[in-house]
RNA sequence: GCGGGCGUGAUGGAAUGGUAGACAUACCAGACUUAAAAUCUGUUGGGCCUUGUGCCCGUGUGGGUUCGAGUCCCACCGCCCGCACCA
């Protein structure tokens, strides 16, 4: 009698699937397509359980759609350019190249194993020449189109080490390396157009409908459409050449309420007045230190510059407000300057405390009392309150109504203008790096800057500089210090010029991977055909730490890909529906060391007693459960060691089970061996399922049972509630293994059972379904179908609850009449026990579901 | 700081506004065994007594809406994700 062996189980089954070409995908046919495609890795060098768990999602869905009749494409690759393969080099020597792909070799050779119905023949990495030479000549079509241009940017300058530094790589507003102070610089840089849609793609977020609405509501955030005033305060004795301030303000009903002025530091007045005032420079200098990202500004001490000058206010010119240099006032945003009412806004407030500078509100509540000096009034735009100081509308109506009324007041005044902004900024995408895509321009110092031509594509990165490989242990980018890789002849006039050696940021190489895949060989970036056959992309799965960047860059992309005539209409949104998946967590199992800090143990060297962990010489240790995995931490769990240890379906139908796709899952060495022990039983009762005669009930009860199963199983498969599916895989299967039915249902059974296995766990599913004589491979049989006729109950069991509480139950048949139910349920012993003969108020019936009395 | 999310037994979790705790883990008890492993069976949210088709409490905390709230609304607490040069 043979034993569940998955080790040997699997490798013969793979080499069918192989042998079958099951899994290539194919246009042909008159089925239906399906795209499911899970977030491509980037080539670390192992894989770990999270890609196991993101990857067996996408590959239940893509073996189900193959059972439902459709042409799947499920492809894989790797996001293969960025920082990692060139920190790499710097640490441990050897070439970006070399590392990122012997990293793809080893991944592919770790993912092979869990048998992902992948067509591996459209495999490719972003850094392959022929990927990102497609990717250049996209950014050449682009620049003609106008979506591509130049213009200046802040980045983290390490002056140490006189380099420019990821935000990863500051570390409290310090070089990771140097340990030198960041400063804010400004570079020439190339972005994307991207604002130039941002009304489009928030608008089009109303069509997704199957993306998590909170990952919509992210990105409107994101995009961030503001309807609001723009215009000048006009300048009391203004440097030469500043006869006003231009700002901008989303609550022009508040400007009554206005304390000061504040300015960006990169604000054109403030550089002015920076040239000939030492103070002003010093501050500004303070100003711009730290690091460049949002967060590191908002969290910095709000700091401010009284510049001594003064504006008038519009509408009350008697009044006049000092202008600050403010450190907390993005130049990207709006004008880079705003006007300050510290009565309803929190930073103002502060702000004005700090440099004792007047609070006045401009409305109050319609009920009670407010100081204003103490805390600034800040209720909803929707809310009514009753404005004091007002500028137009009505004495009392809601904030958004006081913005319309002020801003058409404001404009028919002479005061600016009502606009719309966007707080989406351009793509910046230049990097000053070696391992990314080279950006294909070349600088002539006569004709400026010019395109490559679409022949010389792709400008290939250099492997060697005079003779040798790359040195990454020499500071500096070395595209830029290479000897001869920067010259090249002007595409335009022919003399020599010299080579862009900015790269492109990697959200680039990622925007268009989905519809490379289609085509993923072409010698154009997509094939009009293939394109128009496989997008969109059905299913994207991957997780919510892309909700925001990678998403709206993949959209922005598909619209300008579809402007150059890359991608039809239909795929300006090319992803139907999104799945956010959760993380796999493990429990950190820490002790501390002697000097008091934690040290931290390997699950394997952990004893577990009733829910205790203990290591070897028996000290207890304290264990930190769902914890994210960190190699840090010594809670990693490698894939590669569970696939050895209890085959590939464990692990497959582990990281499914427990929780809900979209919530973290806990791994446990418990939870692994019983998901194990599971499977094993599972194939017992297939090879164990003996000769027992038919018996009419009971054959007749376990179809029922499969018939449940197959709707149950199915509903969660189609609602990405696998772990429902799991949950009633594991009913279905005690039910089997209880019943007394003959063996021919239970072969009926278990075969159902392994089809509806199949997409979870494959291998054993092929198994079973070869074991009980299935007719070919179980990847190409077609989905159970749950008879209807089946499922019908005749008889309901219904809940009766008194005041909301369950007093006891009637079983009724299923069409039974609401006054008869009623009866019934009045008559419940329990129930009139618990009325004390009464008359109740109200009597509930909900057909099929609950009876409800009210005393 | 800003934006988004999550919070249910010892543990992971289930539950179109309608019987809270499905399914699984762990624990305990039993069967099989010389024994152990494996396997199989059963019990398990807390409390109370009058042991019943019983009663009370129970889904982070505090309020609210509803015949009925884990689910909807408001406030708070805790944790997680994103914040534009990490991928």
């Amino acid at each position: 009698m043979s034993r569940y062996v998955a080790a040997e189980i699997e490798p013969k089954w793979q080499a069918a699937w192989t042998e079958a070409e099951v899994f290539r995908a194919r246009r042909t046919g008159d089925k239906p397509k399906y795209y499911v495609l899970e977030m491509f890795p980037y080539p670390s060098g192992r894989i770990h359980i999270g890609h196991v768990r993101n990857y067996t999602m996408g590959d239940v869905v893509a073996r189900y759609k193959r059972a439902t009749g459709h042409n799947v494409l499920h492809p894989m690759g790797f996001d293969a350019f960025g920082m990692p393969a060139e920190n790499a080099a710097m640490a441990n020597g050897g070439h970006p190249r070399d590392w990122t792909y012997a990293n793809i070799d080893t991944m592919v050779e770790q993912m092979k194993p869990l048998g992902f119905s992948l067509d591996w023949t459209r495999m490719f990495a972003t850094c392959d020449p022929e990927y990102y030479g497609q990717q250049q000549a996209l950014f050449l079509d682009f620049l003609e189109k106008g979506l591509v241009y130049r213009k200046n940017a802040v980045v983290n300058w390490d002056p140490v080490d006189m380099t420019v530094l990821a935000n990863e790589q500051v570390e409290d507003g310090r070089g990771w390396r140097s340990g030198a102070l960041v400063e804010r610089r400004e570079l020439t840089q190339w972005f994307f157009k991207i604002s130039d849609m941002s009304g489009e793609l928030l608008d089009a977020l109303d069509t997704l409908d199957n993306w998590p609405a909170k990952v919509k509501t992210m990105q409107a955030n994101w995009i961030g459409r503001s309807r609001g005033l723009q215009f000048a305060f006009s300048l009391i004795d203004g440097p030469h050449g500043h006869d006003r301030v231009e700002v901008y303000t989303t609550r022009p009903d508040t400007l009554m309420g206005a304390s000061f002025v504040g300015i960006s530091p990169d604000h054109p007045l403030a550089r002015d007045l920076e040239k000939s005032d030492p103070d002003v420079a010093a501050f500004c200098a303070e100003a711009r230190q730290g690091g460049t990202t949002e967060e590191a500004i908002e969290k910095a001490d709000k700091l401010g510059y009284d510049t001594g000058l003064r504006v008038r206010h519009p509408f009350d010119t008697s009044l006049e407000l000092p202008v600050y240099i403010a450190n907390f006032i993005l130049m990207d945003y709006g004008t880079g300057a705003i006007f300050g009412c510290p009565g309803h806004d929190q930073r103002d407030h502060d702000f004005c405390r700090k440099y004792d500078l007047p609070i006045i509100d401009t409305f109050v509540p319609l009920d009670g009392e407010i100081d204003i000096q103490a805390a600034p009034y800040v209720p909803p735009k929707s809310e009514k309150v009753r404005y004091t100081r007002l500028i137009a509308g009505e004495e009392v109506q809601t904030g958004q109504e006081a913005v319309n009324a002020a801003v058409d007041f404001c404009e028919s005044n002479g005061v600016g203008q009502g606009v719309t902004k966007f707080r989406l900024r351009d793509w910046g995408l230049s990097r000053q790096r070696y391992w990314g895509c080279p950006i294909p321009v070349v600088h002539c110092d006569d004709c400026g800057v010019v395109p490559e031509k679409k022949e010389n594509l792709p400008i290939q990165l250099p492997y060697d500089e005079g003779g040798k490989p790359i040195d990454f242990s020499i500071p500096g980018n070395p595209l830029d210090r290479h000897p001869t890789w920067r010259d090249a002849p002007c595409p335009a006039c022919g003399k020599p010029a010299r080579r862009e050696t900015d790269t492109m940021d990697t959200f680039v190489d990622s925007s268009w991977y989905f519809a490379r895949f289609t085509a993923p060989r072409a010698d154009t970036p997509t094939v009009a055909e293939d394109a128009a056959y496989w997008m969109n992309v059905d299913q994207y799965i991957g997780g919510i730490e892309h909700a925001i960047l990678h998403l709206l860059y993949s959209r922005f992309f598909a619209r300008a890909m579809n402007v150059c005539g890359h991608l039809p209409d239909k795929t300006r949104e090319p992803f139907e529906a999104l799945f956010t998946q959760g993380m796999v967590t493990h429990a950190i199992y820490q002790t501390k060391g002697a000097d008091g800090r934690p040290v931290y143990h390997y699950p394997e060297d952990i004893d577990l007693r009733d829910g205790r962990g203990y290591l070897k010489d028996g000290a207890e240790v304290e264990i930190i459960p769902s914890a994210k995995m960190s190699k840090s931490k010594n809670n990693v769990v490698d894939p590669v060691a569970i696939i050895s240890q209890y085959g590939a379906d464990t692990a497959r139908w582990f990281v499914l089970s427990d929780s809900p796709p979209e919530r973290d899952v806990e791994w446990t060495a418990a939870g692994a061996e019983a998901a194990a022990k599971h499977l094993a039983r599972v194939h017992r009762l297939a090879v164990e399922i003996g000769d027992a005669p038919a018996d009419e009930a009971e054959d007749i009860a376990l179809l029922r049972e499969m018939h449940k199963a197959i709707k149950d199983v199915t509903l969660g498969v189609d609602s990405f509630g696998f772990n429902a599916s799991i949950a009633k895989l594991y009913g279905f299967t005690n039910t089997i293994a209880k019943s007394r039915a003959g063996a021919q249902a239970k072969r009926t059974a278990l075969k159902s059972l392994a089809q509806l296995m199949a997409p979870m766990t494959p291998h054993l599913a092929e198994e079973i379904w070869a074991t009980l004589g299935g007719e070919g491979l179980i990847a190409e049989a077609p989905w159970p179908v749950a008879d209807d006729a089946m499922l019908v109950e005749d008889t309901i069991t219904m809940p009766i609850q008194v005041n909301g509480k369950r007093r006891g139950e009637i079983t009724v048949p299923k069409d039974m009449d609401k006054a008869e139910v009623e009866k019934l349920a009045l008559a419940h012993e329990n129930v009139a026990r618990t009325l004390e003969g009464a008359q109740p108020k109200k009597v509930i019936v909900v057909p099929g579901r609950i009876v409800n009395v009210v005393m």
